[in-house]
DNA sequence: CTAGAACCTAGACTGCGATCTAGATCAAGC
DNA sequence: GCTTGATCTAGATCGCAGTCTAGGTTCTAG
């Protein structure tokens, strides 16, 4: 989100571009605001090995990031925000490293994920039937004076 | 789960169940078994003040629960479960604990808490279509050799 | 040339939600 | 009476996933 460091504002121009360059080159900053991703969850990140590559530098030391970077973080925030633990993630980010041969594997992880994916949706839905039927009894009881289904401050004794 | 300390087997009656008493009179450890919390996480939820009482003590020292306490703690895990953090959880339980007459606030704790599940579910939702979309492709591309939607080794480049 | 973004590294710190430890005490069965 | 298992308190520790700090360096605009 690119909040922390001193930010505000924005360099005209991505650092390694060069004239009539063609591949974007995206500084850290950019792709922050392309992801959603701090700056420094970035850095967090590439230290955790999730990146698809070794960033390249610029002469300077700065990270230079392609579109296809930022595609692949946008694939992480859904692993990450569904629930994925960082280091699955970082395991998945191994095996598409390494090249192809793996495929298999790739699919039994995301397959795997996928299951505990539906599993928590379906939690979260019995959850969310008991708590609907809390809130229908409060709504009544706030309506009616009623009192079924609401808790007493002491429990029965 | 009653799985720490020194657990295994259990007492043949609780504590302070009298010759022909009548309300139960739970130990830590029943309780535990009968919630799924750990006898640690009771002890931490009752310095939380997430109960809706002072739990009540054998001459002993030891806690007595009732089967109201089991009960709530059942709530109490549904709404864990969904995502409440234990601070609105104690928000919650304060309001029951100080007896009738904030019923309308209740509910719209209650509400709030619904209406943050049923966006969790769908956040959820959108991200396992992502997901799916790639085991399918991976399906594919592992049944086909085709390479679509599928990860190269370094990006673009 | 200079100011001020934006960036760099290494490492310390945070918040949440438990979980575990140590060192007692209590209770039940033999 | 003694052993064994369950419980007690207070406080330390943990895992996760960042987040932030300190103390520089690099760029770009004016």
């Amino acid at each position: 989100m690119r909040v922390a460091d001193t930010d505000e504002g924005k360099p005209t121009g991505p650092p390694g571009s060069a004239p009539g360059a063609a591949p974007a080159g995206l500084s850290i900053g950019e792709v922050a605001d392309a992801t959603g991703l701090s700056v420094h969850a970035l850095r967090f990140f590439e230290r955790e090995e999730l990146f698809l590559r070794p960033v390249p530098r610029t002469a300077g030391g700065r990270r230079v990031y392609e579109p296809a970077d930022v595609e692949w973080l946008g694939l992480c925030n859904r692993l990450r925000e569904s629930g994925m633990p960082i280091a699955e993630l970082k395991r998945f980010a191994g095996l598409v490293r390494s090249g192809p041969g793996n495929e298999a594997e790739r699919l039994a992880l995301l397959q795997t994920h996928e299951r505990a994916v539906r599993a928590r949706i379906a939690e979260l839905g019995a959850s969310l039937e008991i708590i609907h039927g809390k809130v229908v009894a409060y709504e009544k009881h706030v309506r009616e004076g009623t009192a079924a289904g609401v808790w007493a401050p002491t429990p029965s004794r």
